[in-house]
DNA sequence: CGTATAGGTTGACGTCGCGTCAAGGTCAAC
DNA sequence: GTTGACCTTGACGCGACGTCAACCTATACG
C-alpha cells in the first residue's frame, strides 16, 4: 500500500530531492521509514503533499505552508495576506518594465518617446511638450510609464476604444445633434469614463476634475492635431461644448 | 580628492557592504587600495558606480551588468532581453494571482465563480456549466483566471467596451440595415476583434475559429440570456446572419 | 553466486545580492 | 593612553531546492 519515494514523486510530478527536503523541515514526514532508512508514503500522506503543491504552486513560501496545513492558520486569511504581496510585486515590476523600455528608447534614439509609438490613441497625452507644459512632467512621465507597462493586446484594446470613442463622437457631430441631447451626453459620459482608466491626471482619485474635463474641451478646438480626432474643428466643438454640458450637470 | 568607502556609499546611497561587494566581484574595484588595506575611489570610479546603480535599479543582475559596462555587450540588447524576461515574470504573476483570487473565493463561498461578478458582461462565458458544456471545464477556467488576473480598471474598460458592442448592435438591428452591408459587416468585425481579446478559445493563435465564431451566432439566437445583450430574439438572429456572412467571406 | 541496474541514503555546495554579526587592525582627537 | 569612528577579512543566512559525491540496498538475470 505504500509507496517509495520515486514512485510518490513520478505520482504527483515533483522529484525525490523535493520530499526528503519537506521531510527535513518537518512540512512533510514519511508515514513509515524502513529499517534500511527508506522513505514509504501512505495516501494521508499523498493528500498532504497534494495540498502542499497546490499551496505552493500559488506562491506561498514553504514556512506559510506549514503554518496552514498544522492548523495553525485560517487558509484564506494567509492567501489573502500573500495576494497583496503579489500585487505589489506586479506592481513594482510594471514600473521596473517601464523604465527599461524608456532607457531602451533613450538609449536608441534619444526622445523617440510615447508619442511616435502610439499615433491613433491616447490624445490628450499625445504630445510630450504640450502635455509637460499644460500638466506637468511628472503627469506625462506617470503617463508613459502607464502605457508602456500595459501588454500588447491591452494596448490594442484601449486603442480600439478610443478610436471607437473618436467615431462616434464623429458620427454624432455629423448628425447635428445638439449637445445637450441624451446622445451626446452619453458620449460625454463615455469620454469621461474613458479618461478615467488613464493614470496620470491632475487628480487624486483617477478621475478627472472638473476643469480638467472643461480644459480638455477647449484644447480640443484650439488645437487641430486633437481636432482631427474628432472630425475636425466642427466635431470638436460639438465635443467641447458635450463636455462642458457634462460637467456642469455631473461633476 | 578619493573618498573613503563610507563616504561614497553615503553620497550615492548605498552601503560598504555593497561596496566590498562589487570589489571582490571585479565590478567596481576601487581606485586606490591604502597601504593599510583601505579603498578609496576616485570621480571616474563614482560615475561607473552610478551607471551600475542606474542598471540594477532596472533589475539587471550583476553579471550582466559587468558585461554592459566592460563594453563585452551591447546596452539596449541587454536591456531588451532584459525586458522580455520581465514581461514574462509579470504574466506569471497576472496568473498566480489570479489562481489565488479564485482559491480564496472557492475557501471562502464555495463556487462563487465570475459570473456574479460579472453579470453585465462578457457574455459568451456568461455561465459555467454551458460553457463547460460546449467548450470544456479547461476553457472555463482559463477565461475565469483571465477575467480574474485584471486589474479593477482593465474590467471596467472591458465591460464597456462589451456594453458598447451590444448596444450597436441592436441599434444596428433597429434599423433594419441588412447583415450583409457594410455597416453590420464593420460590427461583425469588431465582434471577431473583441473576441480575439479573449483567452481560453477554441484556438491556437488567439483568435476565434470559423466554427466557434459560427456557433457564437447560433448560441445568441438559441439562449434568451443571450439574446438579451443584443436587443432580443430578432437582434439576435441579425447578429447570427451578420457573423455568418463575415465568417464565410474573411475566415 | 556474482553482477548489472535501478533504486535508496546522508552530506555538502551553489544559486543572488547583499545584511549582519564577529574578530580585530587603523586613525584622529582628547 | 583611551575613546570612538572607521576600516579590514571571513563566514553565515536567506528560499527552495538542483546537483554532484560517496556509499548502501533491492531485484532480476545468467
Amino acid at each position: 500500500m505504500d509507496r517509495s519515494i520515486q514512485d510518490v514523486a513520478r505520482l504527483v510530478g515533483t522529484t525525490s530531492r523535493t520530499l526528503r527536503h519537506y521531510d527535513r523541515l518537518g512540512l512533510l514526514p514519511p508515514s513509515r521509514v524502513g529499517s534500511n532508512g527508506y522513505r514509504y508514503y501512505d495516501d494521508d500522506a499523498l493528500v498532504r503533499l497534494q495540498r502542499i503543491l497546490l499551496l505552493r504552486g500559488l506562491g506561498l513560501g514553504l514556512p506559510a505552508i506549514t503554518e496552514v496545513l498544522n492548523r495553525e492558520a485560517e487558509p484564506a486569511r494567509a492567501l489573502r495576506k500573500h495576494l497583496e504581496l503579489l500585487r505589489q510585486e506586479q506592481e513594482r515590476l510594471a514600473r521596473q518594465i517601464a523604465s527599461v523600455s524608456l532607457t531602451i528608447d533613450q538609449l536608441e534614439g534619444g526622445e523617440q518617446l510615447m508619442a511616435e509609438n502610439m499615433f491613433d490613441g491616447f490624445d490628450h497625452t499625445r504630445y510630450k511638450d504640450e502635455v509637460e507644459e499644460r500638466w506637468g512632467a511628472e503627469a506625462y512621465a506617470t503617463g508613459d510609464r502607464w502605457w508602456r507597462g500595459m501588454s500588447e493586446a491591452e494596448r490594442t484594446q484601449y486603442k480600439a476604444r478610443t478610436a471607437q470613442l473618436g467615431a462616434d463622437w464623429t458620427a454624432a457631430a455629423e448628425q447635428g445633434i445638439a449637445p445637450d441631447s441624451d446622445a451626446a451626453q452619453e458620449l460625454a459620459r463615455r469620454h469621461f469614463e474613458w479618461l478615467s482608466g488613464v493614470p496620470g491626471l491632475p487628480s487624486s482619485d483617477g478621475r478627472p476634475s472638473k476643469e480638467y474635463f472643461v480644459g480638455l474641451g477647449d484644447m480640443y478646438v484650439a488645437d487641430d492635431r486633437f481636432a482631427a480626432n474628432y472630425g475636425g474643428r466642427k466635431g470638436a466643438e460639438f465635443v467641447r461644448d458635450a463636455l462642458k454640458v457634462f460637467a456642469d450637470r455631473r461633476l
